[in-house]
DNA sequence: GCAATCAATTTTGAATTCAGAATTCAAGGT
DNA sequence: ACCTTGAATTCTGAATTCAAAATTGATTGC
């Protein structure tokens, strides 16, 4: 018997299209997010979308501001920089983990990765990019084989996809970050933990760098 | 003029209700979660009780046991190393920064935290000793400047504060924990960052032997 | 006597309603 | 002209209501 998934609620479809609207950058600074209005869009009551709205508020996404309601949490130099911070530390566990137990899983696997993110290049799309980017990392999260890695992570990528969407409007494609995915997937395939964990923060530090060059062009 | 804070809204007030009694073990294990019931006893609506849930779930304190509703998660062992895995790597990463940039504070207010911890392991009461821990964890987190730690960390502690609470009901009181700590925080207030980020992890791996070793008796 | 089916009850997700708080805007005073 | 005041409007939190899905329990057939 087939077990069938049961379907996700108007709380869950409603969080994603708010969440969706955010990274894509659809919602003005610093406008207030009216409940009704938002229920207007998508066709349903003010009731899913308040829920909505107080998941994405304790996922740091949308912020109380006194008095005025819920507006999308704004994206500070300093937030990005902690938030890279934070990530390093969880990437270099995941890719440590990675390599210590899934390289037999990353040689089978892990080319199709490398290959959508090369696609992605190709196209000059942002969003394949992002995407590409995202499925790259949270397959070596799922490689370490802790899956409170991924599960920690996801808010933070929350706030990632917003960084790098506004970053790729206006600069060269990221050829370095794909060659810094080939050298860390080798680095796993082959199960040298300390190189692949070395890799990891490198990748970040330097995405950071180029990140903060970026913004004050 | 002083801003007065605004009251927390009822939704809020029911999350940490909920969360001290999944916290201090108060639910049978796997028993459903009932709104209504939980509603009633607390004298409120469903509606900032089937909030609260929504919240505790995207926490995974609480999960969707296919077909009856909520149940309160189980700890399980693999989860609590992973829990500890995960943990480890950004106590190290917040130990680390606190020694680096908040060395001044840590050493004018330090001490208080230390001797909180003494006086529940004198007045052996476990209330006191997990928020004695939790307290400390935190002061460190605040030193390290990146409120994300924080952020990031605050889920985690809601199941070390469970895990903590049924260790601690059978064994000795954990006095090698506040030597550990005192040790942390003299390489904090020394500035020794590689030693500081050292101690720690070593701190969470002994905390995480000393539970598994009690957990089998 | 046991299993299967169907009705009754319970429970939940979602809509609607209600009340209070905040915001806006216009009128009046300095 | 600008600031203050207060009424009208808007918006949100919370209660209530509604409908559908799930669970329970009883009855019927084997």
């Amino acid at each position: 018997m087939n077990k069938l998934k049961p379907q996700p609620t108007l709380v869950d479809q409603v969080y994603e299209a708010i969440l969706s609207d955010i990274t894509e950058g659809k919602f003005d600074n610093l406008r207030r997010l009216k409940q009704e209005e938002i229920a207007a869009s998508l066709g349903v009551s003010r009731q899913p979308v308040q829920q909505a709205l107080l998941l994405l508020r304790s996922d740091g996404l949308v912020r109380d501001a006194t008095g005025r309601g819920l507006i999308v949490a704004p994206l500070e130099l300093d937030f990005v920089r902690d938030l890279y911070e934070v990530r390093a530390a969880i990437d270099k566990l995941a890719t440590a983990k990675a390599a210590e137990r899934g390289a037999q899983t990353a040689s089978e696997e892990g080319a199709e990765y490398l290959e959508a993110g090369q696609r992605a290049l190709k196209n000059g799309s942002i969003a394949e990019l992002i995407a590409a980017d995202v499925n790259f990392h949270f397959f070596i999260y799922g490689l370490a084989g802790n899956p409170l890695i991924a599960e920690t992570s996801r808010s933070h990528w929350n706030f990632l996809r917003r960084v790098m969407g506004q970053v790729l409007l206006k600069g060269e494609p990221p050829v370095a970050i794909w060659d810094q995915h080939t050298e860390i997937l080798q680095a796993v395939i082959d199960g040298d933990i300390s190189k692949a964990e070395g890799l990891a923060g490198d990748h970040i530090t330097q995405a950071l760098i180029a990140l903060e060059e970026r913004i004050k062009s």
